[in-house]
DNA sequence: AACATAAGTTCAGCATACTGAATAATCAGG
DNA sequence: CCTGATTATTCAGTATGCTGAACTTATGTT
């Protein structure tokens, strides 16, 4: 049943050798994308209960070890940029774990607090947000587990200037 | 500029120790998930004269070698859900770089074919491809980098089965 | 042929993520 | 106190990714 139909066969080795040495499996990129997808997934199979998804959980933690942050410093400290975190924000908003008001010396800026409901939210899901995170790189030994994190976080450290949401690092 | 207000000033260690022990930027979920924020960006850099995503670089790329291949196969091959893949191939459709034709003995089945235009388009962005993939992971040291590929293929592969779109693994 | 079942695709709706433009409030210089 | 620049946020629009439901077409059984 997930057989190609004759037409769309795996061409010939010599015919496409160079597809296949850049294959899309061999691919950074295309790899980072798709266990993102399964984390994602194994998330939402953890997490279902809660109703959080793994960027409002990230809000939510940081949110509430900041009380009253406002949303350019969460949206840099989650790496989210502005417009998405608005977006974000608003769920969150809308479900009542979040409440938000204007900062008294500047009424440009919001500030974020975590509701008594979403400190409940956040410590009821604690154990299985962390299985989620584990279960994505629990295929690996812990040895390579240790070294695959540490090569990541590099990575994201090196590349942080990139997109809209960096990150800050200090 | 970046300071956050006293409000939301790091917390005093022995208060959230917890919180860092399990900080953000240790979390796997978290790290993936901006490393593809920053390849997207990369990607989005290298690629930005040709306007075609990575994702619908890989469906091209796919298309390309597998001629009238169906959708269902292709988002199989790609790691795309039914319902994405339908809009990405209408957008593909739209800039005019596939065609799409019913299968004759099974009229349920749409048939994907890259045009002479799509053709082109994914020998000129070749190149632009490869670096955003490379530049990626180009912080490591080739060793690392490397072992680091093989890491995210390894877990792509263990947790396959997670999310919308396993990938044929064959 | 009639029926149920299955398979391929699409549709509706939500969440994340980006860009560029608009809006609102503050601040700095004169 | 105005004016212009800056900062914070929002809005509009696009792309990816998911779920569940609907729709169309095939297939298998009787």
């Amino acid at each position: 049943m997930n057989d190609l139909p004759d037409s769309a066969a795996p061409p010939s080795a010599d015919a496409t050798s160079s597809f296949y040495r850049n294959h899309l499996s061999h691919r950074a990129g295309f790899l980072i994308r798709r266990l993102h997808q399964i984390h994602l997934s194994l998330f939402a199979e953890e997490c279902a209960d809660f109703g959080v998804t793994p960027v409002q959980y990230s809000i939510l933690t940081v949110a509430a070890v900041h009380p009253d942050i406002d949303q350019a410093s969460l949206g840099h400290e989650v790496g989210v940029d502005r417009a998405t975190l608005a977006n974000v924000i608003a769920r969150l908003k809308a479900h009542g774990l979040i409440s938000r008001s204007k900062k008294a010396t500047d009424r440009r800026v919001n500030l974020i607090r975590v509701t008594a409901r979403g400190s409940a939210v956040l410590a009821q899901m604690d154990g299985a947000a962390q299985r989620a995170h584990e279960r994505t790189v629990a295929a690996l030994p812990e040895n390579e587990r240790a070294l695959f994190i540490s090569y990541l976080s590099y990575l994201v450290e090196a590349g942080n200037e990139h997109g809209r949401a960096p990150l800050r690092i200090g």
